[in-house]
DNA sequence: CTGAAAGCGCTTACAG
DNA sequence: CTGAAAGCGCTTACAG
């Protein structure tokens, strides 16, 4: 029994026989024996692992994300590593470099969060895919994303077609893919009134009978205020907000949202991330929204 | 400059002057040179790196426990590796199996989801903390959760002092945290009535004024049922829940909660995990829940 | 500070 | 299938 054929054995290469591979693995289970991960990686130049940055843990869209992403990887054969920067810029960036010196065979950002600069710079020392709406994405690097557009455009319509005529938005910070919903409600109002924070918005007092948050966080919150103040949802205010999160079927009335495939985006991220490993290229990938409608923009409405 | 030079130089060894020091490091610098991780790793028999293992991503209790943690292992050199089974056993099990693989220093399993067997199992591999309430937990291994008796305490107590006699507790799977909450509540109640899932126990119309969930979502989900069915709160039902997440202060009435001190949990765990991988000792912690009042229980309670 | 040597635990050919 | 050899990229002594 040479360390060669333990090796080829344990490893699950062809060419060894059914009668040395179980004594191989009889062994190794009786002795506790594991391959040693780092020398393998280290003379295989390859690690199996694909890296996922996350700006924040805390949220399902993000969650539900990540289980796509896992369920490729598992498939594919590799592991995941988690790795996750909060809202901090320093921090992501730490955390980006980090996995990519752990040697991942490639990155997954999760996140809208990364600079173009800091993007450019990863994509030159790594496999990456960015799942979200950055400032911009680097050539050669894979990408996932929603139409935000759309979204914002199935939102909107959707209120215009209760017979809403004034219609607000409120948004949190001021990112790409808030700014391309935003952009996409100007286009389809006709008087836009936009806020920054649900207390904004309630302290206008201006009058507006409906409202499209740009996030199911700010929707709750819009909700949360409306009840404080005695306002009636969706009768004198409609709410809409965007990722369908379980938030959204926990607050009453539920909240009326626009949902990402957020599974299918994973999975897609993953796939692209082997593409990139593999021939060195990936496609970019915009996937559709959809309306999910609840009790805060429509009293009769399901509860879900 | 030999190899030995450059090496201690990157690595920030006493002994190399300053001049060399500086030469290396903008070499390095210019050549995008960086150590191998894994040919460090390999030689030095240590990873620097923690493996966090969570149950679920998708709530607040966890990540904000995982903040504690990289925080501590910032402070202290420590590189964070994040890993999740979801709720499913054999994932997690899968997921332990592979932080272990991958060499991590010692793993901290944020999770009561794991057997006595598989902690066996895991402790006797690598250096193990547990954060929650698993069935059990092998000797030698870390361990932090807190006081579910006193919490459930504080719940009951709370709601006996608003005049509550009628109080009913709902769980959804039952585990030890649960069961543990479940049995203080048994002794502080003269008719002890359980339900399991928001929907039995508003089924039930048993007439009873009160509730205490064993978790928020159980309790946001007992605020939205109650609403559906058009029963005020505090004054027709008062729910009290566990863990004091964001959900609490996003539903209205917002929810009185009982609170983990999470993140000094996560700093606890860490510094467990060091004392393992250095004295391979380490002590037990059972930290003090609080409770934080709000609308669900009082009517006059801040919104917070 | 320098430089050559040994070794970490594996995999990869390669001759048998 | 076997076994010896070389090498992955580092760090660790060690003699200079």
């Amino acid at each position: 029994m040479s360390k060669s054929l333990v090796s080829a054995a344990l490893r699950g290469e062809a060419g060894v026989s059914a009668a040395s591979r179980e004594r191989i693995a009889a062994a190794a289970d009786r002795l506790g024996y594991r391959a040693n991960g780092w020398a393998q990686r280290l003379v295989s130049g390859r690690s199996g692992l694909v890296g996922v940055l996350l700006t924040d843990l805390h949220n399902e869209y993000h969650t539900d994300i990540v289980n796509g992403i896992e369920d490729a990887a598992h498939e594919a054969g590799f592991g995941v590593i988690l790795s996750h920067g909060r809202r901090d810029r320093s921090l992501l960036l730490d955390r980006l470099q980090g996995l990519i010196d752990l040697g991942v065979d490639a990155v997954i950002a999760v996140t809208g969060h990364l600079d173009a600069d800091a993007l450019e710079a990863a994509a030159a020392r790594v496999p990456l895919v960015v799942v979200g709406r950055p400032e911009s994405v680097p050539d050669g690097a894979g990408w996932v994303r929603n139409n935000d557009e759309e979204g914002a455009r199935l939102a909107v319509a959707h209120l215009l077609s209760l017979g809403h005529e004034r219609i607000a938005f409120v948004h949190g910070s001021v990112r790409p893919a808030s700014r391309a919903r935003r952009d996409a409600y100007r286009s389809l109002v006709m008087e836009p009134r936009e806020f920054s924070g649900a207390a904004a918005f309630l302290a206008s007092g201006t009058g507006l009978t409906a409202v499209f948050a740009t996030n199911d966080r700010l929707g709750a919150q819009l909700l949360a205020d409306a009840a404080d103040r005695g306002m009636r949802v969706p009768d004198d205010l409609a709410v809409v907000g965007y990722d369908n999160t379980e938030l959204s079927r926990l607050v009453r009335p539920a909240l009326t949202s626009v949902d990402q495939p957020r599974g299918a985006m994973g999975t897609a991220a993953m796939a692209q991330a082997l593409a990139l490993v593999g021939s060195g290229s990936a496609e970019h990938l915009i996937v559709a929204p959809t309306l999910v409608v609840r009790g805060s923009s429509v009293r009769a409405a399901p509860l879900d």
